[in-house]
DNA sequence: CGATATAGTTGATTTTATCAACCAACTCGC
DNA sequence: GCGAGTTGGTTGATAAAATCAACTATATCG
């Protein structure tokens, strides 16, 4: 029986040692956020007048998943939603300063993690693994 | 606001591409096969006299949820297991042959994703890569 | 030999995600 | 302008996945 080991483990094991580092530095336990509240808080942070259906389409997730990740936000106090004066039915979501209080403890956190997964690297050897990266995702589009 | 792009984004959105392809070439949704059991499996292939506490070390994952995991690849048919003849605790588990086939057919999934993942790069570009993944992953220990 | 540890099982519960239905607001063709 | 169809968001119900707890049989060790 042919067990090679594909590319996908060693991605595998990395990407989990990333996710138990970055949740331990930002205390995501205590604070109670999940994977997703931290992919939300991500795309509000990069989205110019974000709405929860902004969110929808770039994590492909459902509507109703998506609409109480946000609940728990707000009830967080993280982020909060005024109405939109363009169209009365979706909701422009910002951050609370208590919300980029986190945020910035998160990309701090996110950069020294980065910073830690990149010793005794060059920067060309970086470069080359992301346009690989990139290169590899976009082969399977 | 910073909004740097981590290297874990690249990453991310290439192992997602990566799930979805496999997914639909081992016709998963249709098995009931989830990626934990994709894990098993692999762990099963990969593991001499594998017992539930093997992958139970590997995953990091609870027993109960391992133990269940089991119970669902037996009763599909894809694995069975006998007790050990040094530990009566203990279970070995193995392919059936309907097992072997599937995981075949999974494995070669995985080659033709890892192929077309690969293609326009060359062989040093992939071990450059992968070498500095695994150091990657080895700098987060 | 008895206390403690371990492998595996199962019940109960929690967490996460999905399906379904709904209402208000918007769009578009007539 | 109007009505049918679409869209954004909310909530109830349900399903799937994961975790916690308790247990039994077996093994280990002083």
């Amino acid at each position: 029986m042919n067990t090679v080991k594909p590319i996908a483990n060693t991605l595998f094991t990395l990407m989990q040692s990333y996710r138990v580092t970055i949740r331990k530095a930002i205390n995501a336990n205590e604070l109670g956020l999940n994977a997703m509240h931290v992919r939300c808080l991500h795309i509000v942070a990069t989205t110019q007048r974000c709405t929860a259906n902004d969110i929808v389409n770039q994590t492909q997730r459902d509507k109703a998943q998506i609409a109480r990740l946000i609940k728990e936000l707000i009830t967080l106090n993280l982020i909060v939603k005024c109405a939109s004066e363009e169209d009365k039915r979706r909701f422009i979501l910002s951050f609370t300063t208590q919300g980029d209080v986190l945020f910035s403890k998160l990309l701090e956190a996110e950069q020294q993690v980065n910073a830690l997964m990149c010793k005794n690297l060059t920067p060309q050897q970086i470069k080359d693994f992301l346009s690989v990266a990139a290169m590899m995702s976009e082969n399977l589009k």
